[in-house]
DNA sequence: ATCCAGCGGACCTAGGGGCA
DNA sequence: TGCCCCTAGGTCCGCTGGAT
């Protein structure tokens, strides 16, 4: 349980000398927005705010603009200003101008360092408490202080706003490139100059004239028996038998695309895996998602891991040596790999693909050494894109981090106005 | 007749809406 | 405002059909 006096507006001993404490009790009411039944929750275009931001058609009535929302659910205890007139409150509460005895503006920071996202006493579903949220206390300036931080942090919080969303604009475009990249490479390959030939598929177009076109997948695999296959059927493997040691078993939470991320725990015995034989995945195996929102997830089963089987919703393919394995799973992953699954896959109860049908697609691939250039190239194409936006996340974080500190310091009276209006 | 393959749907869990 | 219920998506398993 959150303890109220950990907060850090509350319990400040130091502050201007004519601003006051006060519980937000004495500060606002928050007061309960509709909510909504499941047939007004149609799409719409009345902005709806409630716990997921989704959009209906339902209107609040005799709403005084503007007003603050403050989550209730869900993402409980954020904050939230709104202008506009006409738009529903849906799970959550709100406080309007006509009912706060305050600046709204400055209110709207003040509430955002109270840690309202902290305080839930339902250990079924969190939420925001209403009576806890009215403990809080908070320090209260002068209207004219509220009026000249609220000024202050208006001009300074959008120019960061405005610096985040360029950032964001940025990471945004580096995944449409990365994109963008890998499909060109797995269609068009890398010499802009190649003599190209009709790929016959539509919407691949034209590839270079020496790629094979047309080959089914199966054709990229081992003759053997097993080496494309899926997990084995439910009843060969039962829950039953899993174990937290031995040879490890692969989920499909296990993929991600471009990347192999362990997250199941379970194994099974030794002598379980030699009767499973057939559904082993050796490191440099290629694995892919046979279920899925979309389906069709791959990866490689990297090098640092065991040998371990495969669940059955997990395809595993053991490639002939002219194929490349992380070429396939790059292709697989690309724009080339997701039509692909789109054109197989059924949703039943589930959106999967079958196995035989996944066997039966039919795809476009360049020569052996070919395949390693791309990938070569893809490595390290994407590694300097994926570097780039981990930079551009991590300063998408210290500007909202400054914003917070910035917030914080302004209501807490730690931050001299007059003196910061003069440096911005 | 036997073997092999996989879909449909139940089960489980987490998250979020609805209502008393 | 707390509890109940619904939904979504991953997981699990048994029934059943087709090939040989």
């Amino acid at each position: 349980m959150n303890s109220l006096s950990s907060n850090n507006a509350t319990c400040q001993k130091d502050f201007p000398k004519d601003w006051k404490q006060a519980r937000l009790r004495y500060v606002a009411r928050l007061a309960y927005g509709d909510s909504l039944t499941a047939s007004q929750r149609e799409p719409g275009d009345v902005p709806v705010f409630g716990s997921n931001g989704i959009v209906g058609l339902h209107k609040l009535a005799n709403t005084l603009a503007p007003l603050i929302v403050v989550g209730r659910k869900g993402s409980f205890g954020k904050i939230t200003y709104s202008e506009d007139r006409g738009f529903v409150i849906d799970t959550a509460y709100f406080i309007d101008s006509s009912c706060a005895k305050a600046n709204l503006r400055w209110l709207y920071y003040a509430l955002q360092v109270l840690g309202l996202d902290e305080i839930s006493q339902d250990t079924g579903v969190p939420g925001l408490s209403r009576e806890k949220a009215y403990e809080c206390r908070l320090l209260l300036p002068t209207i004219k202080d509220q009026e000249a931080i609220a000024h202050f942090l208006d001009r300074k919080t959008a120019a960061i706003a405005t610096l985040i969303a360029k950032k964001q604009r940025l990471i945004q475009l580096l995944e449409e490139k990365r994109t963008a990249l890998i499909n060109q490479a797995v269609t068009k390959g890398l010499n802009p100059d190649a003599p190209m030939k009709d790929s016959g598929v539509p919407w691949i177009g034209e590839i270079p004239e020496h790629w094979e076109s047309n080959v089914k997948l199966r054709y990229l695999t081992r003759k053997e028996r097993g080496s494309f296959v899926n997990g084995p059927f439910g009843s060969d493997l039962l829950v039953s038998e899993l174990k937290p040691e031995g040879i490890p078993v692969i989920y499909i939470r296990d993929i991600k695309p471009y990347g192999y991320r362990r997250k199941s725990i379970v194994c099974v015995s030794q002598e379980k895996a030699n009767q499973l034989n057939l559904f082993r995945v050796d490191p440099g195996d290629v694995i892919i998602a046979k279920v899925g929102d979309p389906p069709g997830d791959s990866c490689i089963y990297p090098e640092s891991e065991p040998p371990g089987i495969v669940t059955q919703d997990v395809i595993r393919l053991k490639l002939k040596t002219q194929y490349n394995s992380e070429y396939i799973s790059f292709m697989m992953n690309s724009g080339l790999g997701t039509n692909l699954i789109g054109m197989i896959s059924i949703a039943s109860t589930r959106e999967r693909v079958s196995l035989g049908d996944f066997k039966s697609l039919r795809v476009v691939c360049p020569p052996i050494t070919e395949q390693q250039r791309i990938t070569s190239f893809l490595n390290s194409e994407t590694q300097y894109i994926d570097n780039l936006t981990s930079k551009t996340l991590a300063s998408v974080e210290k500007l909202q981090e400054y914003r917070r500190s910035l917030i914080t310091a302004a209501v807490t009276g730690k931050l001299d106005i007059p003196k910061a209006e003069a440096n911005v």
